[in-house]
DNA sequence: ATAAAATTTTACAAATTCGTGACAATAGCA
DNA sequence: TGCTATTGTCACGAATTTGTAAAATTTTAT
């Protein structure tokens, strides 16, 4: 799967050295260096995400993605703004209610790359129908299995079963693992909003995952953090 | 941070149970009875969610919505409606397109408020979640957690476990360090406003969070400033 | 040096959160 | 059709967190 970003930056090195960073990160970069140039590229590519650069001081780049967001071919791309230090944030957090996330100029290639990934986290979660494989875990999406390796090096893997609910919370919580979800967020991407359940159940569903889990001796592998939510974590 | 919330609800039960389990969950509540009263709530005060009750079936509601998505001033507000059940869910969702969310009746207050949650959820900007690192430590929002590098060289971090309120305590005295905060300073940032604490109560917390760090062998970071506050230092 | 003020500890009860087992309702399937 | 798996909820108890009051200690001012 290959994720395409357009970058909209008028400042050629800063534009030079994003891509360069995208491009190792194993992204695709379209640059523009405009505006106009920008809309040209959207017509032919639809890109996952947009960031856009120094062209905010002009009320341009605020003008691009309200148009953006607007037309149903590219409002749901999600929309990252490059905004500089001097502009007070309020006045920023005003004018960009249709972006996704911004960064605060100055900002280091690493803090950058994160906050990318972040954004297309947030997007798309669960559009990788990759094998993932985690903590002596593994779980295939398209054949809907998990296996399990055991220390004591068994060649046979042993496959467990869940339920359709419970492989899903797994899915989520290995692709996202070690970052913590409160019960809101899983009753979120688990259930969507319009699917309304106590957030006990929530509790009930990771007791569940749990218990199937130890069964195969693999604990702590789901974890609490009590006061937040759960965490999938390989210590 | 205050919510603001405007209840647009003819029906006066239903307004006063709303209102209520607002008021329980630390937001504000704003009623009106009718459009003509949400309209001038409206002028003076910039609501952050308005809910349009059971005048829907005259399709006074959905005017009204469609005028607040309209005007430049209230077009970002999301909006949630209530809507009764015999009316078909295709209809309504075709008619509503400006309204961000709706729930239908009879609904629990439980649930209102968490449809509300989650519609304020997705408005606001993500917290900032960048790891910090400062005197030793390393503090992880996103996985909420808490790593401690003690001077004798050896690779393994420590990690040191806090309560949800040390934790928030710490993230926000490492974001702002160097700078000394009042009590009241902490109490709004952390508590909230709507939240009474004993001042005292936040000498406790500095105690609990300062004795989980000393344990690490890391003391003097949380620094006090006799007369005014508290202060994260890295000397 | 002594009183007053501010902070640190200690101890504790109330409130919250979490794990668990049991249960009815529902959906899927043979 | 009946059987089985799944789904979501609830209630209870255990563990943890929360906020407070009050005693002990330290610092400052008189």
């Amino acid at each position: 799967m290959t994720i395409t970003i357009l970058i909209v930056e008028d400042e050629p090195i800063l534009q030079e050295m994003i891509s360069l960073n995208l491009k190792r990160a194993g992204l695709i970069a379209l640059c523009a260096d405009n505006v106009e140039q920008a809309k040209r590229i959207i017509i032919n590519v639809l890109p996952d995400l947009v960031i856009i650069g120094g062209i905010l001081s002009s009320m341009e780049g605020i003008e691009f993605a309200r148009r953006l967001k607007i037309e149903e071919r590219t409002k749901s791309i999600p929309i990252l703004m490059l905004t500089a230090q001097d502009q007070g944030s309020e006045i920023i957090a005003d004018l960009v209610v249709d972006v996704e996330d911004y960064i605060i100029k100055p900002f280091s290639p690493h803090e950058l790359i994160a906050r990318i990934k972040a954004v297309l986290r947030r997007r798309l979660p669960e559009m990788a129908d990759e094998i993932i494989q985690w903590g002596g875990l593994k779980l295939d999406p398209t054949t809907h299995r998990v296996h399990v390796y055991t220390k004591d090096e068994q060649l046979e893997p042993a496959e467990i079963t869940l339920g359709p609910t419970e492989f899903r919370l797994l899915h989520f919580l290995m692709i996202n693992r070690e970052r913590v979800h409160t019960r809101a967020q899983l009753q979120d991407r688990l259930w969507g909003d319009h699917v309304f359940i106590e957030e006990r159940t929530i509790d009930v569903y990771i007791r569940r995952l749990r218990t199937t889990l130890k069964a195969v001796g693999k604990e702590n592998l789901v974890q609490t953090v009590r006061g937040i939510g759960y965490r999938f974590s390989v210590e």
